[in-house]
DNA sequence: GTGATGACATTGA
DNA sequence: ATCAATGCCATCA
């Protein structure tokens, strides 16, 4: 399905020192309930091996704790490298959406929609 | 084909 | 604020 290859796309777009929610890829790609779908792509690497899937998280900024990182604390650690705070909350890891998330406007939405378009995907 | 699974999200109590 | 219940839908067995 082309929907891998746009959320690879999306993904890919991330900027360095911010973070992505899964719905928030999902909707850029065009597919606002693909939320878990999403998580699976990532999970199974069908995204490609370039994907920074370190920044993206769920909706309230926490890191998902999946183990497809080398160690626990991968995720955590690459994060903080790029200068996002990650704080430890009494349910895990957590991030500051409020600062680090990614945010995307109605023009960022319509330019993937254009690339997906030209690109036939 | 059917039923279970999941790196999610939203709603309502 | 916290927690459970739903909704969701591509994969996989």
């Amino acid at each position: 399905m082309d929907f891998y290859e746009r959320a690879a796309i999306v993904c890919r777009s991330i900027p360095v020192g911010r973070v992505a929610s899964y719905g928030q890829i999902a909707l850029l790609c065009g597919k606002p309930k693909h939320a878990r779908q999403v998580g699976y792509a990532l999970n199974k690497g069908k995204l490609g091996a370039d994907i920074p899937a370190h920044r993206v998280v769920n909706g309230q900024g926490f890191l998902s704790g999946a183990a497809a990182f080398e160690t626990f604390d991968m995720q955590k650690t690459l994060l903080q490298g790029e200068g996002v705070e990650v704080r430890q909350t009494g349910k895990g890891w957590q991030t500051d959406m409020g600062r680090y998330g990614w945010k995307t406007t109605l023009a960022d939405a319509e330019g993937f929609r254009a690339r997906f378009e030209e690109r036939g995907i």
